[in-house]
DNA sequence: ATTCCTAAGTGTAAATAGTACACTTAGGAG
DNA sequence: CTCCTAAGTGTACTATTTACACTTAGGAAT
């Protein structure tokens, strides 16, 4: 089969800047997939591929995403468009580029597809990748940076209940800072965003932290009254 | 001339939302050309085309918006790209959008190429437009809206001297709220990345304004010694 | 030249938000 | 029962933000 068209048509792809968080090692880490393919056969690039005729950008990083690593129904927007001319040695493939934010523990990885394995990746300690996909994660960290700040999306980093110091823990990584303990707590409990629940955590060696979650419901309704997120 | 592929591809285009302010009306403007080819032919449309084999995504936003309107060497930055399967009813056309800032006073509009008319348009009264150009505008408003408060970009909206009323106006505007004058001015003044210039204003029919320019240069080391820009 | 009109330019006090900081409590491990 | 770790909590100080009104300068109109 072929496609014949008048004027110059590009190829193109998605690629998925996927974030979780190591709570262990205080790090951010990234899914990369090992190419079974050509170019750069054998080499870690980010999980991606070519759209498909009849789905939109934001379906086929859905896809792509879910064939070649397990990780579905997520936290997932659009990044950034990549379209040098070069930029892949075949022919001239354009690349929109999703970053997505998941609970670690909430997936177990699937190699598939293309890819010959799937694995996290310290942010702080990546392979050499294939194409332009280092500058992928560097925009990508850039916008998680910026908007984690001003937007309620840290907690597509954390499971449904979680801690607050899970919580702060999750900002001080990403914005590579620490943060006061009370003020901390008094700030994000002033918002009246998070559920206080009957729960405590449990397997630790100390006392218990009470759990949270977030509620969206009551966030969005804070929002139209006026409350401005922001850590 | 024809073009054969193994594997299905698109039809690629940049779109660009340039933003002007009109100080007289107090509103944004958004510039805009009547289509001169099919589909669509004759309505409002976003200046933009498609995208030639050989240059970057950016270059072929610059060369259609200078080739449609005249416009030229102006802040032109990424925006989204849109890839509804069904966005172009010729066949499918993934459009990488761009928004641009402009002093409306800089440019005389001359509509060539594809372009049969270029014109300013009020945000807040655009005609029927193009395919999803409507959505294009929202989302490079909302953009603009965000960014200009915590990036030194509305600068750009303006002459290259220009007096503290100006620039006050035009947060006004895009924030569409009012700000205190004396507020505004010990905020913007205390950053020190304004030149207070040895002109005043001319051609007023009251007392004149001092005109200040934005120094970038002093702007980009004030941020690397800690300074976060915020109106 | 005098008056009128418009916008330029300027400071302070009160309220709010942000920061720094240390001890007691709870609970599992040994 | 002791040890260890982290949970949980309040206050005083500092910085930032907000609200607010009058005098000055300069051209236009008479």
């Amino acid at each position: 089969m072929s496609y014949t068209y008048k004027y110059p048509h590009y190829s193109v792809t998605v690629d998925c800047v996927v974030f979780a968080l190591d709570m262990v090692e205080d790090e951010l880490r990234i899914l990369l997939i090992r190419r079974g393919e050509e170019p750069y056969k054998g080499m870690w690039a980010l999980p991606g591929g070519f759209v498909q005729p009849d789905e939109s950008l934001h379906c086929a990083a859905e896809r792509e995403l879910g064939e070649e690593t397990g990780v579905r129904n997520i936290f997932l927007e659009q990044l950034y468009t990549y379209g040098e001319p070069d930029r892949d040695p075949r022919e001239r493939v354009l690349s929109v580029a999703y970053y997505a934010l998941v609970d670690i523990n909430a997936y177990e990885l699937h190699a598939s597809s293309d890819a010959d394995d799937a694995a996290w990746f310290s942010l702080s300690d990546l392979p050499e990748l294939a194409f332009d996909h280092s500058e992928m994660i560097k925009c990508a960290n850039g916008r998680l940076q910026g908007k984690i700040e001003y937007q309620p999306i840290g907690f597509e980093l954390l499971p449904g209940k979680f801690t607050l110091r899970q919580l702060q823990k999750l900002y001080e990584i990403i914005l590579n800072k620490t943060l006061d303990k009370r003020n901390f707590r008094k700030k994000i409990l002033k918002m009246e965003i998070l559920d206080e629940l009957d729960e405590i955590e449990k397997d630790v060696t100390h006392r218990a932290a009470r759990l949270y979650s977030f509620n969206k419901t009551r966030y969005e309704e804070k929002v139209k009254s006026g409350l401005y997120f922001e850590i």
